[in-house]
DNA sequence: GGGACAGTAACGGTGCGTCATAGTGG
DNA sequence: ACCACTATGACGCACCGTTACTGTCC
């Protein structure tokens, strides 16, 4: 029933079918973000099936709201190793240098995103050329 | 020197070069098009080179427009398609078909403009995120 | 035990980037 | 006769969609 996590508390999981209802993702995209090693289910039932926490998914979500800005899945694997760094070590040695990797994705992402901004703007002057037509 | 199109004006020609400048498109990209049929340069010189038209960039640079709203390529050529008829008959037998068409592709542009807000929303969280951390 | 749900290949496809190699043009 | 510009392959790649067939769960 209830699946141990290595002697850590038992945790609730759920099946891929119901990860990707809440996220909206594929069972095809999940399961490649597996392969890639991008997000790897906490654990396995006996038989084989993946079986993810409320953690997984919270990354998912992370990694849903990546997506617009067209980070390659290496960065976002990046992204969530710097994160799983700063909420553990929170304070350490190398906390600097993590820090700055956290800041260059934030600046990446401010860049990507006035991007956007300008294909809207694109997108808006196509819309208007169908328009005139 | 001046190249002759079939019996019809002398028009000026620009090589494959200058139309990426001036559209901001890659030489790798303009060429693909006219691979797979989106873009086909006006004419060629002797030895060869691509030669494109002013009318030539006007198309490739709806192309540009068109891009942000994730059109796959057929769809643009269809709409090019769309958009010479109406430029040409204006008015005639398939007219309102024609027109059909191109209110489609508006109603589409609509829809996927509504998607890239929503990414850009997407993004915004993202980045509200990264900046709690 | 039965039907919904899940697993693993494996091929397909879009839209170019990126060499490599060779010919053109002014 | 230079040398920047262009041409044509051809391979590679990311990110999954889409069968196809088989096994698992409750």
């Amino acid at each position: 029933m209830a699946k141990e996590m290595t002697a850590e508390e038992v945790v609730a999981t759920m099946h891929i079918g119901e990860l990707a209802d809440r996220s909206q993702m594929s069972l095809r995209t999940i399961r490649h973000y597996d392969e890639v090693g991008l997000l790897k289910p906490s654990g396995r039932t006996e038989g084989g099936f993946r079986l993810y926490t409320e953690r997984d998914f919270t990354r998912l979500m992370l990694i849903r709201r990546m997506k617009p800005l067209g980070f390659a899945l290496e960065e976002m694997s990046e992204l969530l190793r710097v994160i799983d760094i700063l909420e553990t070590v929170d304070k350490g040695e190398g906390g600097a240098t993590v820090r700055g990797a956290l800041d260059g994705f934030i600046e990446q992402a401010t860049v990507r995103r006035a991007k956007l901004e300008e294909q809207i703007g694109m997108a808006d002057e196509f819309i208007e050329l169908l328009r005139a037509q």
